[in-house]
Parts: C-alpha cells; structure tokens; sequence
RNA sequence: GCGGGGAUAGCCAAGCUUGGUCAACGGCGCUAGAUUGAGGGUCUAGUCCUUAGUGGUCCAAGGGUUCAAAUCCCUUUCCCCGCACCA
C-alpha cells in the first residue's frame, strides 16, 4: 500500500508544482502569510520536526479554500557553531559522525565536501527542503527560500540593526560570558557542541566580602550576602595554597585557582607571594558589615577551586559552618597542632539572624541534628545546605540583629546589602561556573569579562508597553499564552546581541569584529521572504541591498528615483518590490515550538514594534508543543527517531499529516507511537475506500438522503466555525471520523443516490484537502471534478440543506436501537419478532403543557399535574397521567430552556419508524412491527406499551 | 529561583473559556458475531456496576458554590515543561 501511496505523492506534488499554485502573487484577493519559525541547520530532523510545520501547511491550505491568497515561504537558520562543529567532526573523520549521516540521506562522496560548514548549510538547506517539505508536499513559495548566511538576508540583518541603532536600543557595557581560555567565546548548552563537558554548568555570582588582616584582605566568596550579620569565624583551607594578589593598591588573598579565574575578570592584578593555608591561621580579621574581629581556623571543606578558597562562617544558617566549627570545637589535637587557644574556639556560638517559618533560630543546627548528620564530610551536607538555602530565601526574614534591615525578607535583604557593601568597598564581585566546564580543545572555559558587550534594549519601556499593546490584540495559541506573554515581555531584559569567536553569521555593521548572535538574526526576517525572491532569481544583488533601499522599499523613506540612481535598482522593480512588501505584510501567523515562548517569540515582536509602523505589525502567534520519544527525547535507540523520507514512506505521508493534525492538541506533548500511527494509516485508506465506493452507487433517493446532506452541512459550518481558532483537530474529527460514521451509516440505511454521494463529496472532498491532499487530489480526479482541489473553494453550503428534524428523526433510531441491543444483550433473546410502540398521543399533551409551563416559568409538579388533570382526554388515563405528569415535571425542572427547546421538537414517530420497518428486519434478521401505544386493539401482550413517552418507544422483543 | 502547564475510565487522549444535550468525542487494546481457505484485514456489536432498556457510582484527593459541576471557587498531594548569547 505505501508503495501506492508514494507514488500518488510524487504524482500530485508533480502537478502541484509544475502547475506553479504554490507560487504566491500578488494579485487583488486578500491575502494571508504565514511562517514557521526556520529550523537551526544542525543535521537531519526526525518525524517530531514536521509536526508544526504541517500544521503550517495545513493552515495554508485552508486558507486558500476560504479564498486567501496565501503566502507561505521557508527558509533555514544557519547562524551559530553547528555546521563549524559538525564540518569539524567531519574533517577529523568522526566515525559517530560519518556513520549518522550516511546513514541518513548522505552520500559517500559528498563527505569530503562537507569539510566546509557553508557547503554543510548546503546540503541541508536541500535535505529540509527536498526531503522534508516538499515530500510532505507543502504548498510553500520555494522562490522565496532564504537561509541566515546568505549574502543578500545578511544586508537585510545590517539594515536591521542600523535600525535598532537610531531607535536607540543598541546599547554596550560589560558583560561575563564564558569563554575558553584559548578559543574566546563558547557556547554553554546541553548539546555541548562548542564544549567537551559542563554543559549543564551556569554562571553563578559570587559576592566577594574583604576582611581586613593586618596589611590584606581575606577574600571570602559568598553566595549569602545577607548572612554577614551572624558571622562568627573565618574559614580557611590549611592544606591549600593561595597567593596574595595586588588589586588597585589593595592586597588580596585568594586561592590560586581564584586568581586565575580572576585575571579575566580584573584588570591590572599583579601577583605577589604564594602563602599556605596553614600560614592564615589564629590570625584575627575584621568581618565586613559588623565591623567585628572574627578568628580564621582551619576546614577542609574550603575548597580552591571552588569561589576563593576561602570562607565566611556562619553556623547559624549554614550546615557545613556549624558542624566544623563543632568538630573543631571537640578536637583538641588539632587546636593544639595549629596553636590556638580552646577557650577562645570554644568561646565561639551561632548567631541567630534569620526567621523562618517553621524553623528554630539556628536553621543550620536544627537540619543536622534533623538529618543525624555529625561529621564534616558527610555528603549529606550537600542536601541540608540546599534545603536551609531555599527555606531561608523564601520564607526568611532577617531579625533584630540586622540593625536596619531587621524585618526584611532575605530575598530583598540580600540585594540591599550586597548593594551596600560594594558601595562602601567591603565587597566585590567575581564570576564562575557551577561546575567545570571544558573546550572541544581541551583548555577550561572561564568567565570572561567583556568590556564593550552590545546588547539589544529590550527592556526599553516605551517598546516593551508597544509591544503588549500589540500582543493584546493578536490572535495567539494558545490563550494561556496570549495572557502570559505580558509577563514575559515585562521580564525580557538586555540581550546580548553580538559575539566573538567560532561563529557564522552576519557582521556587526558597527563594528565587524563582532558577529551578530543567533537570536538577534532571526526576530524580523518574515518581512524579507517579501523580497528574497527578487535576490533569488537575480534581479537584485546583495550589494544593492543599502540601507536606503530598505528604508524605501520597507518603511517609505526617500525617493524611488534617488534610491534608483544610487543603488542602480531600476525605478519600477523598486516599486514592485516596495509593494510586495507592503502588500505581504503584516505577517499574520507565526508558528514555533514551545521553546520559543521565553526568546525568539518576545523579540520577534519588539524587532517588529521597534523598527516597523502600527500597520505593519504581526497578528497572530500559534505555539506548538513536540513529539517526544517514550520517556522524553525521541532517541535512535527507542524507535521515534525515524528519518522522516522513511517515514514518509512506511506510512504514507497523508496518514502522517493526519496523525500529527488528530493525534492530541497541538498545546500538549505527544508520545511517538508506531502503532498509532499505524492506525492512521489504516484510517486513511478507509476513508479513502469508503469514499471510492461510494462512488459506485447508483440507486434512488430514500428518506436517509436528505439526513446525509444536512449531516455533511452541518459538519462543514462547524469545521469554518472551529477553524476560525485553527482548530484542525476539530476539523479532522469532523472530516474523518464523524463524516466517515455519518457515510457508513448511510450506507447501512441503505442510501444508494448518486446525487447526493456527488453532494456529499462536493463538501467532504475540499476539507480533506488541508490534511490529506494527495488523497483528496486523487478522489477529486477518479471523481471526475475538474481542476485540483488543492485550488478548490470552500464548499457551498445552502441554508435549507441542514435538517435538523431529520438529523433528530436518525438520532432517535439510532438511540431505539441501542435500547433494543441493550434488551438482546440482557435477555440473551434471539429475536424472532420486535415490536414498537410509539407513545400514546395524550403524554405528547401532557408534555406540550410541561414546556408551556416552563415558558411563562410556573412549571411545578402541582401546577402540571392540575394542567393535565383538567384536560378531559388526559384526565382519561386516571393515575397514569398524574405519575407521568409528575414524573415530567420533576425532570424538566431540571432542565435548561436550550434542552427543553430541543426535547420539544417533536415529529411524527410511528410514520418514521414505519418507514423503517424493512431497515430494521434486516438488521435483526426477524419481523418488526411498529403500532401507537394506547390505540384500541393493538397487540400487547406484555403490556410494554405503557413504558412508552414521547422521543422512546417502548420495546418488546420475543 | 523565575515563569508556565497538567492529573479524565486498561492505555493514549477530547471536553473545562461560555456549568445542564457528559457514563463523558475519538483512537488503541480487549470480547463476541459476520466476512475470509486459515492468519491478517474489513464490517457489526460490546467493553464502570446494575438491569428487558428511562437506575447507580464516576472525571487525582478533600471541601464549597448551584436546582444542576469533569467544567466555577478553596485546600492538599503528585507529575511535567521553558528560561537568553542554545536554536
């Protein structure tokens, strides 16, 4: 079958193409354009990939059926390290690596090529659009592909920031970022592409407090500013070495690893002597803030590596701090090897600073004692100081002892006094990494201080409230985000924008040392698909590309005939692209996965505030989640990671489509699963099937067609309604799963009328479109309809062709049927005759006043048995009447006005059930009779009859 | 830490914005019957309990609002995700 299925793909994607309806123009409809976010060209993608940029597709195509003329263009990122590293791993003959691409799509020969990471870029830029999306026959615009490392997109990202530049929002200060000590900048992710390990690592800052000793300062690292008021003792490590350091005139002593560390973060440090631990032992030192003389005694725990080597005790708060100083307190050998006076260690006691809930005022000492813990060295420490740490930032207050800042919560308490600290010279700043972090080279990754770091503004107020303004008023998905993205616009701070180092991407036009970073190049691009298509095809060269041209064509600016004689750009071309430009844009749908929330969502939107005008600004946002591997990551090992033209292939492309528009909410994650999709495979060819033959028919209209075309009509106005929030789903649920019921059941009814199965597809046909278009093409084809439904409109749908009476006359045999299978099932009773009784007319009175009743709001269980009880034929039926009228009350009374209106709707059920009657033999296989309850001399011989009311007939079966 | 999402029957997964048509779409799995030379596939029916059908209990747990709650409110427990020089 997949077989078949490829080649039908090959076929309708040959006459798509050639045929150029994927071609955007402008012409006079109007028009709608529409993106996936690019995808980074870092190697193959997997079937996960293709989930959202189906989603495009399908929405391109709806479009298109609603009468849009649809832009829909793709491009690639290729700014950043991973074709470098992965035309690297290629170079030094990485078997890992040759073996993941040919094993994918890549041939042999084209290895050596593949040396150069731009020819990299090439070929994937041919993979993702060759092998990706065109297999999955997407109707996009290919004239208009671009990719980041183009000559021509790189003057549009230059033209970008010249913008950004006068809007004022290119800012420059200094900035700490990793880098290897003989590389520069690297790149700290899990994928580790720039580096061999540490890619969990982050940039932690250490507040360094400086405690006066004699002519220097012992230079403690502090994650806990605020803990300085409970300060006892000085810790310092007698087994490390550490080196007194000249800083501006003062003298420092840190360990060695920390100079070093520091050498790239301070300028002008002159190194001086080398010092043991042992050395800076029983000296007294002044502890910053409380001005007080502490003793440094010796820990283990003090680390060299780790902040200075050196460290401020406060047992009070901190686990490692009161279990050595207690241990020490105990041991008099080592007092005794280091000289110090017991009495004045022993001398020494926590100092409670903080409250919090729950805790006693010595946290440190209540989670040892909580935990058991009795040795320094215990690996326990590790979780106490972390649950003490988190405890006291949350719910701490700092105490009495803290002089002004008494009663402030430790996370405000904290920044405060860092702040005051620094000002008054007690305390500096250095940053590491939280763990070790080494380069592809093999040299550590340090924080480097950079000087002249450009960062984008985008905690600039005035662009941060235009663009909520903006975010308000667009349609973004899923509505939690549209709420949320205030909040992350709110929090969107300065992002470095430039950087140094192993790197492709565009130039900084203001200094072309730096290259512009991977995010800040990709924030306004949509708007260059308008153009890209004219640097395509060669009718317009990079280097004509200026900034006036931009500013004309993009934003109005100067004259077509100046901007012509500068840039030799012919006068008419500049105004065809000009209104291109204006014509495409605003964007109206940008879709990306979740992770784009928190970065590329935020700046595409401030890029658009910021440069371009209110008219010009993007109107909707549609976010993503993935398809994952079982237990998280598709992985090669767990199945989900199949390449896609595979896939494409074992299951057929359309059943692809369909799985990822059906499988769940495109705001939910998705488990791959082969067997479910498998099963939409399977559904595929059923639909397709079903419809085939159909086809076939060609019998006399019954009572069931006029059922099945207001059953398709009903189903395309909810599909348009539920495809105003691009719902596809709903629209594949409605198409190929109820539609497809609805078809079954026709047939089963046994509707058999040409007319209306050319109807029926006249309407189902064009839906299938958006999802399953290779499917769709061909049933239009063998149909005989002319043209391609791909270029069809949305199908014509008459008022009168929704019959809700007949729609409710199905349901009621539907549910008349479920009861008697209910019976059978029950009783076990091979029928050999089924007898209907439709309700006696005097209950249809009775129900008639109920709903009356209930109109004018008096409906009450007195008020409708006294209404029934004074009609004379109700009155007949004695205590009957009243049970039922009571009975009917009490239920209607709980019932909304929208359900009564639809319980009244009655119709005539013994001529419809007699209409049924040769259906329903069939389907039992025995004779059946319908008769009106009540009526003289109709056969009961169970007395069953009774049991019916209006919308259930009563049921025997014998 | 900051921010966000979720918990629905054996499994996956809709519904929750706008409470009632919800015993709760759909799929998978399972059971039975039909079809087929077996098998597979396809079709039909069933798949919480109960029952000659209009009953009961249910949507993480507990409480509340309401004539009415999977849906609204509160509390608790447990899971997951994103977070800037990574795309």
């Amino acid at each position: 079958m997949s077989s078949r299925s490829s080649e039908l793909e090959e076929k309708w994607q040959r006459r798509w193409y050639s045929s150029r309806i994927h071609e955007a123009e402008m012409d006079d409809r109007p028009k709608f354009m529409l993106i996936f976010a690019y995808p980074g060209v870092t190697g193959y993608l997997h079937v996960g990939h293709m989930r959202g940029y189906t989603y495009v597709d399908a929405i391109a195509r709806y479009k298109r059926l609603e009468g849009f003329n649809v832009m829909f263009p793709v491009g690639t990122h290729a700014t950043g390290n991973g074709a470098i590293s992965l035309a690297a791993r290629i170079a030094r003959k990485d078997q890992k690596t040759i073996d993941y691409l040919c094993g994918n799509t890549c041939p042999l020969e084209m290895l050596d090529e593949l040396k150069d990471p731009i020819k990299v870029v090439e070929f994937f830029n041919d993979v993702y659009v060759n092998q990706y999306w065109k297999r999955f026959g997407f109707l996009s615009d290919w004239r208009r592909f671009t990719s980041t490392i183009n000559k021509d997109y790189q003057m549009f990202i230059r033209w970008q920031f010249r913008k950004l530049m006068q809007r004022g929002l290119l800012i420059q200060k200094p900035y700490f970022a990793p880098a290897c000590v003989s590389h520069g900048p690297v790149a700290i992710d899990a994928s580790e592409t720039d580096i061999q390990c540490g890619g969990g690592a982050e940039t932690v800052e250490y507040t360094l407090l400086k405690f006066k000793c004699d002519d220097m300062y012992l230079v403690a690292a502090t994650l806990r500013p605020e803990t300085v008021f409970g300060q006892t003792n000085f810790w310092v490590n007698p087994e490390a070495d550490y080196v007194k350091v000249n800083v501006n005139g003062e003298v420092w002593v840190v360990s060695e690893a920390a100079f070093n560390k520091l050498t790239y973060q301070k300028d002008g440090l002159e190194r001086l002597e080398e010092l043991k631990g042992v050395d800076l032992i029983g000296k007294k030192c002044v502890a910053p803030m409380v001005h007080r003389d502490i003793l440094t005694l010796p820990a283990d725990f003090c680390d060299p590596n780790v902040g200075t080597g050196l460290v401020t005790s406060v047992p009070s708060d901190s686990p490692d701090d009161w279990i050595s100083l207690r241990a020490l307190q105990k041991d008099d050998a080592t007092l005794l090897r280091f000289g110090l006076d017991p009495d004045d260690v022993r001398a020494i006691k926590p100092i409670a600073i903080i409250e919090m809930k729950g805790w006693s005022s010595l946290p440190a000492v209540e989670v040892t004692e909580k935990m058991g813990i009795e040795a320094p060295g215990d690996p326990r420490l590790e979780d106490a100081k972390k649950l003490v740490y988190k405890e006291g930032f949350h719910t701490g207050r700092m105490n009495e002892t803290a002089g002004q800042y008494a009663g402030l919560p430790v996370m405000d308490a904290k920044e405060r006094m860092k702040q005051v600290m620094l000002a008054s010279g007690e305390a500096d700043v250095m940053y590491d990494l939280s763990e070790t972090v080494t380069c592809r080279c093999g040299e550590p990754v340090v924080i480097k201080r950079v000087d002249d770091q450009w960062f984008i503004d985008y905690a600039n107020l005035e662009v941060t409230e235009a663009a909520k303004e903006q975010a308000r008023s667009m349609d973004i998905f899923p509505a939690e985000y549209h709420t949320n993205i205030h909040a992350v616009l709110e929090w969107f701070r300065e992002r470095a924008c430039v950087r140094q180092g192993n790197w492709i991407g565009t130039r900084f036009p203001f200094d072309e040392k730096w290259i512009i970073e991977a995010i800040s190049d990709s924030t306004l691009y949509p708007l260059y698909y308008a153009i890209s298509k004219f640097a395509n095809d060669g009718r317009l060269k990079a280097e004509q590309m200026t900034e006036e041209f931009f500013d004309l064509v993009v934003l109005d600016k100067g004259s077509f005939e100046k901007v012509s004689e500068v840039t030799g750009v012919s006068v008419e071309l500049l105004h065809q692209i000009h209104d291109e430009v204006h014509y495409w844009y605003p964007l109206d749908m940008n879709l990306g996965g979740k992770e784009h929330m928190t970065v590329h969502f935020p700046a595409f939107l401030m890029n658009h505030v910021a440069i371009l005008p209110p008219e010009m600004l993007p109107k909707g946002i549609f976010v993503n989640w993935y398809i994952v591997g079982k237990g998280g990551k598709i992985s090669k090992s767990k199945g989900g990671a199949q390449p896609i033209p595979g896939a494409a292939e074992k299951y057929g492309v359309d059943a692809l489509r369909l799985y990822y528009a059906h499988i769940a909410s495109p705001f939910a994650d998705v488990e791959w699963d082969n067997e479910a999709v498998e099963s939409y495979t399977a559904r595929t060819e059923k639909m397709e099937r079903t419809l085939l033959d159909l086809m076939t028919l060609n019998g006399m209209p019954n009572e069931v067609d006029g059922w099945l075309i207001s059953r398709m009509a009903s189903r395309v106005l909810r599909v348009r309604d539920q495809m105003k929030g691009y719902d596809l789903r709903s629209l594949a649920t409605e198409i190929y799963f109820e539609a497809f019921n609805d078809l079954r059941w026709y047939q089963r009814r046994g509707g058999s009328n040409a007319v209306t199965v050319a109807r029926a597809m006249d309407m189902l046909l064009p839906l299938m479109m958006p999802i399953t278009p290779h499917t769709a093409e061909e049933l239009w084809e063998s149909s005989g309809r002319n043209g391609m439904v791909s270029s069809a409109a949305f199908p014509q749908v008459k008022e009168n062709d929704v019959d809700l009476a007949k729609e409710r006359a199905e349901e009621y045999l539907k549910a008349m049927m479920n009861d008697a299978n209910e019976i059978l099932k029950v009783t076990g009773i091979k029928p050999s005759r089924i007898m209907l009784y439709t309700s006696a007319t005097w209950k249809y009175r009775v129900m008639k006043m109920a709903l009356d009743l209930s109109a004018k709001n008096e409906l009450q269980i007195p008020t409708l048995t006294k209404a029934a009880m004074t009609d004379q034929e109700v009155r007949g039926h004695g205590k009957g009447a009243s049970d039922y009228a009571r009975k009917l009350a009490e239920e209607f009374m709980k019932r909304s006005a929208s359900e009564l209106e639809r319980i009244g709707q009655s119709f005539d059920e013994h001529a419809f059930l007699s209409g049924c009657l040769d259906f329903l033999s069939e389907e039992y296989n025995c004779h059946v009779e319908v008769h009106v309850a009540g009526e003289p001399g109709t056969p009961d011989p169970q007395g069953k009859s009774r049991q019916a009311v209006p919308g259930r007939p009563a049921i025997l079966v014998e």
